[in-house]
DNA sequence: GGCAGAATGTGATGTACATCACGCAGGCAC
DNA sequence: GTGCCTGCGTGATGTACATCACATTCTGCC
């Protein structure tokens, strides 16, 4: 499927637009190969896009004091991502955001979807609802963060994402689980 | 002052309203007190609306199999507060929310939110931002969780929040940090 | 093929926390 | 006053994790 008709379908799912002016959405947006490995916004980058993944898999993060490395998201196709924080208040990034696997996105600048939103009132409805997705998404995380031990994360993890175990490398997991590649290693032992 | 100026005031820092369109905005609004320990909303609750806070002090928390109490939130004045999933997905809650201090709320129905939305696009604009700012901080949250130790991350809500000392048990304080007030009774010490 | 680097497993040891147990102080009802 | 409940401090012990160290396997690359 190519890229517009996937960008159609995700939107149809909560907002009512015209073909004409979906047609003129879509306008706004800029498709962007990359290679695995290739970084996509570096620590300290002006933010200028935030992009919505038609393929492949990229990993956001955060690099600490201690060169230790904390997994916010992978995102898979149909997701969006980017350092929201430095693209809305034009602060640099202070997360990165790099390329799993070999990866097709779309990229929207910050510029053009305050300016589709100021002037499609539906395109401002898909926006609050998508990100409102992701603020439950992540009270759910921080909440199984509270309570649950390691191993249970990890089992929500793959449930939620079984494509996951065999596509990331396992320290990437631990990673996003927020636990070393080594108690991973010993819990991933112990459940199979 | 009154709780009219007060969310017009709020509204005003994003989103541009004549004064005819916030009386309309406001008029779906009702207004609502509450006594201190006084319930707003309990597990299992049908969750109809989401909260304004004029004045006091709420908390939305969640109990585990185990008893034990996780704090998502302490709702201050000109805070939101609510059980977002329970509310958009129509089921039951799985957070409950109760009153710290006497508290005086607007309540907003979620068929009312959806409905002044649709009719006024610079009301779809506020709270496409009042979610995004929930977003990012939850965000920032949970990297906090994962590269903190917990005398930091006291440490932060605290500079974050100094009135938080004096206005809730320290018990709540360990709830929100994700620790025993045991634990924290003993940072506290270490940390004078 | 053969080598280098990345990814993974595993043992030994240290540590930050939870849990259980108990004591104590302040507020409130009667 | 007495009793009771809530909040808070603190010691003893257990545990889930991190960290360091090293071995092993896998994978791309020349």
């Amino acid at each position: 499927m190519e890229a517009k008709e996937i960008l159609k379908q995700h939107i149809a799912k909560t907002a009512t637009l015209t073909d004409e002016q979906f047609d003129y959405f879509f306008s706004h947006f800029k498709p962007q190969s990359y290679k695995k490995g290739q970084m996509v916004i570096s620590e300290g980058d002006k933010v200028d896009n935030e992009y919505f993944v038609l393929s492949g898999c990229l990993k956001a993060f955060f690099i600490n004091d201690d060169i230790k490395m904390y997994i916010l998201q992978f995102a898979m196709p149909t997701w969006w991502t980017s350092d929201y924080g430095a693209l809305y208040n034009q602060t640099g990034a202070t997360i990165s955001i790099d390329c799993i696997t070999d990866a097709e996105v779309l990229c929207l600048s910050n510029h053009d979807r305050e300016k589709i939103c100021s002037e499609l009132h539906q395109a401002e409805h898909f926006f609050r609802w998508r990100t409102n997705r992701g603020y439950l998404a992540s009270q759910k995380r921080l909440l199984s963060f509270m309570n649950n031990d390691t191993k249970a994360r990890y089992e929500e993890l793959l449930t939620l994402y079984p494509q996951l175990y065999n596509l990331v490398p396992k320290h990437l997991i631990a990673a996003y689980l927020g636990v070393s590649r080594e108690t991973l290693s010993r819990l991933y032992q112990a459940h199979k």
